[in-house]
DNA sequence: GAAAGAAATTAAGCATACTTAAACCTTAAT
DNA sequence: ATTAAGGTTTAAGTATGCTTAATTTCTTTC
């Protein structure tokens, strides 16, 4: 399944966002390919200019690769409201689909869509959608393992990656804008206890990690 | 712009449809490559099962390629109707983003879409939409060359690939199921002159071949 | 500050959908 | 029936996004 040109800089820019450093290595992870395709594409992008690069010291996205990555992500976060909202679909059956649909559209399509879609603000996982002009609102929140026994919170975002982890967030019953409190936490192996609507819930690791939230109190 | 082997069977389908017969050179031209890329794919496709060949001789689709090729159309159609009933787009726009969607929707969103569209039996240019069985209700119609003076038609179906031809039919008024009479016919140039809503319109003969009726009377 | 280990890059090669140029059938005309 | 013309296929080579293997550079450790 080869991927374009475009979508590593959208991967550049959600790494960056996420992990906060982007490696070679770390992108091909995310990616599911290896390294040196990574070294190759990124030189390629050096030379069309979405990308500064000083071989074996690091990367960054220009504003021109920035610019690219952001409207990719806007035809992502659009597509998936689009699916979720209008045809019905589960917001953990949205990701995979998405990604095909963004590189299909073109922008008058995409300004059509948001405008039928009513400009939303977020796609169905939280994330901020940016506008036409490629201005991003960024929320301000904190992954579930940051809190402390005691913490109010309210969830904000959800990581769109991982099927599993929002089959299972829906079979809980944890939505978004879903309001909970830290009932206990377990520094051992970094899960977390919550309460929320008259039940406990434990959270591993893993699953706190995708999980981001704003304290409340 | 590469194509993928699917294009190809959906390709040999629709000239089949409309030119009769499928050669070589034909799809070349039809998809705007070199017959040689053509020749090479129906070998591919051969070996795949979608496509019975004997080179030199011709070749025709399969019936699983058959299935496959109006599994695309079909995917295409609908997104027409969705681009153009949802977002507003004009009939003659339609097609290239269409043909870009058409690739990148799985099955199960294609099943959505039918629904949440109230399943059309129709695409803006007046094709007939297979549903999820591949069954495709053909209409009777023919090409406005084949009219006579005097004869009272329907229009049922344009051809979409040409946007100049379908924008200048909306320039001067007609749509599907316009209802017309044939006013004049000039055999030397294969025109037509036809009236309707008490307007005269001329109709050169690369312009009648594109418009497809029912005579209805 | 030298050496070992880790990470990144370069090299060589693969798959695929193309291209142009050459070779090959088929057919139609005499 | 032979040949010329035309369409079709094969051959050779390109671009691109990948792979594994080898090499280079950086970083960490002592």
């Amino acid at each position: 399944m080869n991927t374009s040109p475009e979508d590593y800089l959208k991967n550049i820019y959600i790494v960056k966002e996420t992990v906060g450093k982007v490696t070679t290595s770390g992108l091909a992870e995310k990616m599911g390919i290896t390294a040196p395709a990574v070294s190759d594409m990124i030189s390629k992008l050096a030379k069309s200019g979405h990308i500064k690069n000083i071989p074996y010291k690091g990367f960054e996205l220009t504003k021109k690769g920035e610019e690219t990555a952001i409207n990719l992500i806007r035809k992502h976060r659009l597509w998936e409201v689009f699916l979720v909202q209008e045809l019905g679909y589960e917001w953990n059956k949205v990701h995979d689909e998405a990604e095909k649909l963004e590189h299909s559209s073109s922008d008058e399509l995409i300004t059509k869509l948001e405008e039928y879609l009513s400009f939303p603000e977020y796609d169905p996982h939280g994330h901020p959608i940016p506008d036409k002009q490629g201005k991003i609102i960024k929320q301000k929140v904190i992954p579930c393992t940051e809190l402390e026994v005691g913490d109010i919170a309210e969830i904000r975002e959800v990581s769109d990656a991982s099927q599993e982890v929002l089959g299972y967030l829906t079979k809980v019953g944890l939505r978004l804008n879903v309001k909970f409190s830290v009932v206990e936490k377990i520094n051992f192996d970094n899960s977390v206890q919550i309460e929320f609507e008259n039940q406990k819930i434990f959270l591993s690791e893993k699953l706190a990690k995708n999980i981001y939230v704003r304290k409340s109190s």
